[in-house]
DNA sequence: AAAATAGTGTCTATAAGACATTATGTC
DNA sequence: GACATAATGTCTTATAGACACTATTTT
């Protein structure tokens, strides 16, 4: 076993000393609007790094999981009621991180529906803002490299699983599908192609319903298949 | 934000209050050997889990990242010298995890040549040894959670990276390689079509030596392809 | 009928998987 | 020459990517 010999002993090896790192939840909440890929960002009220841009974190309760910490942060910061996909990142845990003492955290990402959550400024922070990943502010601590991981693990959810869902509403065209996608990844996808996968894969369902009022030919509106809100592996 | 109401302030928000969880870093260290996936277990000399066996676990000290921890764990803990393939792999955050105390944990795993490694007990630990990955102990806390979520990541790794060499010695035969992925998977694989796959990918080179003293026609012995000892994608 | 977007099929190249025989060394 | 393992190629099937025209609705 290696472990801290302040915390040896042949009993009790944890409550004995405080000078061990504290732990938060950062997270990189992810929705895609106007054609763009955006994270939430807030603004922070307190030091360190007060008036600084960086993402959501949070502490984590005695009683409550890592995970329980990550959803209550997101749902306290987005104001958002309906459980969305949450998935643990990685965690970063480098000395000096933050400026003032050593404070390890567990990074969490959430895809939203950009039209199902209320972005609600509490009082512990000064703003709260969606902003693009191409174009955001600098961020504080460590932050921007967490970021980058998100968005990097993201596309790689989007290429694997049916993660895209969670950015669209309950019916969609495959053209706001196939958007989604070209969005996230920055490039664009042969429609014939993308359609014949999307249907083989059995991804959607077809409602019978079409878009209403548009000054074209209306599209169908499809509906995930079955594992309705759940995200699972494609390919 | 979502902080305690505790560690709020305009000023300093964390070195107010003692009651945090911990945090350590719990090793799953893989090894292939006669013909089976392998880990390595400790078998706990000090409370909590006195005489239980367990993964090995370390604090993390002030001036150290949470990476540099697992290595120092994974050094002071196998006698390996050399830098073996490390990685993270989840951090587990359950308040019950441990019985006493709430300790967040995060996961890692290695991958080491059984050949190249001493297995070195400790002053810390009543025993250190290889365990099948089929046929193990119980394990204390819930390491029987973090072993088999490392061996899923392994068969994933073993997919999609070159890791299978950090299982093996410089110069191997294709047959070794094909056994470690075998051993891995739990499954045969046709002979003609992995050794088309490694050789397409380029994933190897002929040293120009063959096996000796065998008593049947020798193996070319190969090397890993350019990239030693790095772990890089394939497919 | 003009504008705007929805919707569809074929061909080619590449990768994965099934499958059996010959080659080369030791004893 | 018997034994034991090394080494190799073809055919079939599935998947990915390139590519252009017709259909349906509104105004």
């Amino acid at each position: 076993m290696v472990e801290d010999k302040k915390f040896e002993g042949p009993k009790d090896y944890y409550e004995t000393d405080f000078n061990r790192p504290s732990v938060t939840v950062t997270l990189t909440i992810f929705t895609v609007e106007d054609g763009e890929l955006k994270a939430l960002l807030i603004n922070r009220k307190y030091e360190p790094v007060k008036g600084e841009w960086a993402l959501p974190t949070g502490f984590i309760k005695m009683d409550e999981s890592v995970e329980t910490a990550a959803e209550r942060a997101l749902h306290e910061q987005t104001g958002v009621k309906e459980d969305v996909y949450l998935e643990q990142l990685y965690t970063f845990g480098e000395p000096d991180r933050n400026p003032e003492t050593y404070i390890i955290t567990v990074g969490y990402f959430a895809l939203v529906n950009s039209e199902e959550v209320n972005i609600s400024k509490t009082d512990d922070v000064a703003d709260v803002e969606w902003y693009p990943v191409k174009d955001h502010p600098e961020l504080a601590f460590d932050h921007k490299d967490i970021l980058d991981y998100a968005v990097k693990r993201l596309r790689w959810k989007m290429e694997y699983t049916t993660a895209a869902f969670s950015f669209l509403p309950d019916r969609f065209t495959l053209t706001d599908l196939q958007d989604v996608y070209e969005t996230v990844f920055d490039r664009e996808f042969d429609k014939r192609n993308f359609r014949k996968k999307v249907k083989k894969q059995d991804l959607v369902e077809y409602t019978g319903e079409k878009t209403k009022n548009v000054s074209h030919r209306p599209a169908k509106l499809y509906r995930p298949n079955k594992e309705l809100g759940e995200i699972v592996e494609i390919l």
